[in-house]
This record gives C-alpha cells, sequence and structure tokens, in this order.
DNA sequence: GTACCGTTTTGACATGCATCAATAATGGAT
DNA sequence: ATCCATTATTGATGCATGTCAAAACGGTAC
C-alpha cells in the first residue's frame, strides 16, 4: 500500500530529504547539500502506522531505525516479570531504534500513539553510510549520546524528583519540542495517555491525574482531557528544579 | 610521568592490546586481529589515577573515552541547583565517556573510586579510525546502545522497585561483573561509598545501610563495611525480580 | 597508642505517594 | 443519538522510605 505509492511518486519522494521541514532535526542535519543523495538513497519513505500499531517488537530482528515524520511513538520495554517501562516518546525529527544499534534484535517495542508516518534506514546501509560519511557518523554519535544523556536525566528525575517536579518537567520537555517545530509551546494536545505519562514517570495514574487538577487549580496550565495549556511557563519553570534539556 | 613510563617502554606497551587480558571486553574485541594494530597506534597507556581524582570533568571539553584497565570509575552529573546524580560506575575493561561522543564537551564527571589505571582514547582520532573499520564502528555503535539499554533499566528499576530489589540487583550486577574477570562473583570488595550506592539507587543512605544489615539478618549476604560476600545468590536472584542485565 | 574526622549504622518520626474503590467523562461503533 | 469500553478523576487509607538525630565504627595522621 505505502509500498505502491513509493512506487507511483518516486521522483518527488526521491528529493524528500532535501524539502522536508524536519531536516534541521534529523539526520540530513549531518551532510553536505551534495552528500544528502546518498542518505536519501537509503530512506524508505512514507510509512504510515495507526494508533497503536507496532512500528517494531522487542527481541525481533533489529533491521532499520526511524525518524518521525508526522504523529508521536512510544517506545517500552517488557521486563521478564511482564512489567512494561515506557522508555521514551518520540515527536516529528526524532529518530527511533538508537538503543539497539549494534545489536541482533530490538531492545525495545515501538508503538504509535497516534496517526504515524515515519522514514525508515535500514540498519547495514546506514552503517555502511556512516563509515563513508565521517559527518554523518558524528551526528550518530551525537544522537546516541543524547539519548543516554537523556536517560541519565531521566533517572535524576525519576530518583530526585517529586511527582509535581516530574509532570512540570515532562510538560516543558514536550513545549520546547513543539515549539522546535515552529508549533504553539504554550497550547497543544498530548499525544499520549495518562497512563503513558504516569509509566514514564515512574507515578501512578492517580497521581498524574491530581497533579494535573492540582496545576490547574493553581492555574499554570489549563488541561481538558488531553489538550494542554500552559498558562505560566515560568512558574512551571519553577516547579522543575532541573531536567531543562531535551529528553528522549 | 606516566608519560615518561610510556616513552621508555614505547614496545612493550605498543603490543598491550594484543596481551591485555581485558581485551575480550574492551574495543579490541572488535577488530580483526591484523587491525588491533591500528587500534594500538592510538590509544594512550598507563594513565594513573588515586581515589578521588578526576578523569574529566563535566562541561570541559570532550577529547576522549578512556577504557578501565583496573581500579574502578564512578561518573555522575551535577543539576543546576548542584545536586549530584551517579549515573554509572565502571569496572575493568568497561568503556567511559561514551554519553559524551559526539559533543563538544563532557556531559558527565568521572572521578577514580579507588587507584585506577586506564587507556585513553582520543576522541578524533577514534572516529576517524571506527570511519576506516566497519567492524570497530558496529562495536561503537554497540557500547553506545549498551549503555542507553543500562540506562533504561535503571530508569525501570528507579521507577518499579523496592529498596531491597535495587540493591539485589546492584549487588548483582556487580557479582557478574567480577565474574566476567575470573574474579570470585561472590566474595568481593565493593569500590564504592554507602553512599555513592544510595545516590545511584535514589535511596538515602540510611535506606541502604537498613537493607544491607537486613540481608544480612535473612543469612543472604555477609557485609563487613566495603567487604560482601553473597552466601545466597539465588535468594538474592528472587529479590530481583528483573534487572538481569549488565548495567553501566 | 591516641585523637580526629568521615563513614556507617541504628532509632524515632513524618510524609508523599501507592493502593484500593468508586464515580465520571470520553470517544469510537452501531 | 445511544451504548459500551476505555480512560480519567476523586476520595480514603496504609506503607515504604525520607528526614532528623545520635551513636558506633574505621581509617589516617601524628
Amino acid at each position: 500500500m505505502a509500498q505502491a505509492i513509493r512506487l507511483h511518486q518516486a521522483s518527488p519522494l526521491k528529493a524528500s530529504c532535501h524539502q522536508c521541514s524536519l531536516s534541521n532535526l534529523c539526520l540530513p542535519l549531518a551532510v553536505e547539500e551534495n552528500d544528502l543523495d546518498r542518505l536519501e538513497d537509503i530512506v524508505q519513505q512514507g510509512r504510515i502506522f495507526n494508533r497503536g500499531e507496532h512500528i517494531f517488537d522487542q527481541s525481533t530482528p533489529f533491521r532499520s531505525c526511524f525518524a518521525v515524520k508526522s504523529g508521536a511513538i512510544k517506545t517500552s520495554i517488557i521486563s521478564e516479570n511482564g512489567e512494561e517501562q515506557v522508555t521514551g516518546f518520540f515527536m516529528p525529527g526524532e529518530l527511533v531504534g538508537l538503543d539497539s544499534m549494534g545489536s541482533k534484535n530490538y531492545a525495545c517495542t515501538a508503538r504509535a500513539l497516534e496517526r504515524t508516518s515515519v522514514c525508515e534506514f535500514p540498519i547495514e546501509k546506514l552503517e555502511e553510510l556512516t563509515g563513508k560519511l565521517p559527518d554523518l557518523q558524528h551526528h550518530m554519535y551525537h544522537l546516541m549520546s543524547q539519548e543516554i544523556q537523556g536517560s541519565h536525566q531521566l533517572a535524576m528525575l525519576l530518583s530526585k524528583n517529586t511527582a509535581e517536579e516530574r509532570i512540570a518537567a515532562l510538560l516543558l520537555s514536550l513545549s520546547s519540542r513543539f515549539q522546535r517545530r515552529r508549533m504553539s509551546g504554550t497550547n497543544f494536545s498530548l499525544p499520549m495517555a495518562r497512563n503513558d505519562i504516569a509509566n514514564f514517570l515512574g507515578l501512578a495514574v492517580e497521581t498524574v491525574s491530581r497533579v494535573f487538577t492540582r496545576f490547574q487549580n493553581q492555574g499554570i496550565i489549563s488541561a481538558r482531557g488531553r489538550k494542554v495549556e500552559l498558562l505560566d511557563v515560568e512558574a512551571l519553570q519553577t516547579v522543575t528544579r532541573e531536567f531543562s534539556r531535551q529528553n528522549a
């Protein structure tokens, strides 16, 4: 289906990295204009997933990294005893699958939180290309180290911060990631359920809910379901004592 | 000083990756026997740090990754408000600094927990070499993704597990890492203070201490200061519901 | 050997958050 | 528009762990 489309419009899709509005967030950021064709040669465009569909599954053979074009993805790991841990939310321009690089199988499961389109980077081709383009390799290292850092920030958040601080941090993180895409940083709709937020932040759903209403009563935010408006960003930043950086 | 020694014994040190007992844990693992010389060309041997000395500091220019030869290193990040978060413990054969790859500055601070010797990999040379040796590049990706995974496991541990489970997990992790080096996995001495354990696991020092004595009363371990003996590994594994993998 | 300082242990108490339970709202399907 | 299932909210209660305080221990310098 998506395949058929791809064959159809071979030419316009071929040029897509050049004209993609997200290229300044994604892999193309790394390469020279004239190397961009090499990257486009290996990228598979236009795969679309509906809400809840798996992009890939933990412990299946690792084939590709995926860049989010639109929509949102959550990744999670399942432990032996079946407990799920949400490890990250990925917004447009962000790369999913870095935690599986160099491994035989995917280290986590990725599913679409809403209707989501992605670009696919087959891993053998990507590794081959990064061997040829030092800038691209450097950028891969950068993205991966960013993910390590984000993960450490998350660990810090989990071990040292209160429920309010954690949620404020997440809201601010999402805000800045929306802003990067030239979207409103104060008025957006959460791609994930309360449940996912709770799991990601190491809280109970009830606590997340309570903090949302508390923030609302304080006039810091206005929330109705997944629609959120940040009314007092200053106050949120005050609540969050750290965790200023983007997180994975 | 170390420099002087290096000049002195140029020849034996040059061959060190070949004969290093840790090579099966470290970077040399990735490369063919005949490529090993290339790696040895860039590695600087024999730097030694005393307990408490900084190997590198957060926010200073990122120059090198370091492999632990002997001793132990802890890494930590300092947040804006001055709080410290221990992000990892590194034992012989493990690579420190991956969270700074592709960045201008070090993302964390690394200090020696005891007298520690390291090999240094200057980053420009390392990146250059990984561009030439696909196996080495692949191994770098693997190590970095392992660190992401370890960090996610830690996040899971912090958000879903009790104090007892966290400490059991850490003890088992250390145990298996000692065993890899052909040392006793049941009788070892902790390289880090209770304080570092507490910080790493997101607990108060007092809680760590209490759990240690509780484990002791149950006959699971025997601890005296930093000397630990695991008396009942089975029991520890039962306590730990997950977190089986090595962690960073 | 002794004195000192940092580390570890132990105890008493307070609290933030999980848990259990029930109601309310939301949204997709018919 | 109505219904059902999922998701979100709100309330009451208990517990694990943090915090404060003080004592015991261990290593190091003199």
